[in-house]
DNA sequence: ATCCGAACCTGACGGC
DNA sequence: TGCCGTCAGGTTCGGA
């Protein structure tokens, strides 16, 4: 489900709700996520959370003796719920807070997962991340520059989380588009130009994503458990076999590092 | 360095 | 109604 966009949306959502509470109790229903539930999240009474931030598709949440690292892996939602409201399926971890309010995480498929860091950007899952795709160090040459060398397809490549982090499998298909080049492009084959222009499609296509509270497919919630609509605003992803917004042309799906791909055979250079 | 398939899970949907 | 195969926004891991 979530990318970046859905990320940073469920990241906005949760922050006025539960920065500056503090923990009243922890209750886990399923420990068995992706990995288990962190121990140090079991004692976690009293403690006051000091500040929510996003580092790839990771939420951090910072309390007084360390950090809780929450991954929504696909099927993954934090809810802000009134303490006490009934449980649903698959709600496997509640944050019960001061203000009588709970946040509320539910993954049917539970890829996603709760770990606990003093230093979360050292954590092995977090410290060889690549650049933030909104950071203004995210640019045409310092995509340029990554990609001298590199004989691998651009659209993979985009989902590397080591070169640039945040794209997923919706938005590296929709930056592309966006930026008229074929996700089966050698990465090595882009010119300075091409490479500028992809760099600016994918932090607009991002930033437009945000605004629009991401997008939903399926199951993809806010904090206020409303869905994104990014969706109706997406070009080339899901829309196989029908006509390209530019040319008429059938957009074309296949598969590339065994995710589905979408583009404009003719547009798409 | 790259690529591939498998693995971790549940649910929705289409076909028979 | 039911069973089966396919697909889904992510990521790690082992092996070629």
């Amino acid at each position: 489900m979530p990318e970046l966009p859905e990320v940073e949306t469920v990241c906005r959502g949760i922050a006025p709700h539960i920065i500056g509470e503090k923990v009243v109790a922890t209750v886990v229903r399923q420990a068995k996520l992706r990995w288990p539930v962190a121990q140090p999240l079991y004692h976690l009474q009293g403690e006051k959370i000091l500040q929510v931030q996003r580092r790839a598709k990771y939420l951090l949440i910072q309390l007084e003796s360390g950090w809780i690292i929450i991954h929504l892996g696909m099927s993954g939602t934090l809810q802000i719920v009134s303490t006490g409201t009934s449980v649903q399926k698959h709600d496997h971890i509640d944050l019960l807070l001061s203000n009588q309010y709970t946040m509320r995480f539910n993954d049917a498929r539970r890829f996603g997962f709760w770990l606990w860091s003093e230093d979360p950007l050292n954590h092995p899952l977090l410290k060889n991340l690549g650049v933030e795709p909104l950071d203004p160090a995210f640019d045409g040459a310092y995509l340029h520059r990554s990609l001298q060398g590199k004989k691998r397809a651009i659209k993979p490549w985009l989902m590397d989380n080591r070169v640039v982090v945040g794209i997923g499998n919706i938005y590296a298909s929709e930056a592309l588009y966006r930026a008229a080049l074929a996700p089966q492009r050698l990465g090595n084959t882009l010119t300075e130009s091409q490479a500028e222009r992809l760099a600016i499609e994918i932090s607009q296509v991002l930033r437009e994503a945000i605004v629009h509270g991401g997008s939903t497919l399926r199951d993809f919630k806010g904090a206020d458990g409303k869905a994104g609509y990014f969706a109706q605003q997406l070009r080339v992803y899901g829309r196989a076999e029908e006509p390209c917004y530019g040319c008429n042309t059938p957009i074309i799906r296949f598969i590339q590092g065994q995710r589905a791909t979408f583009s404009c055979p003719k547009c798409q250079l």
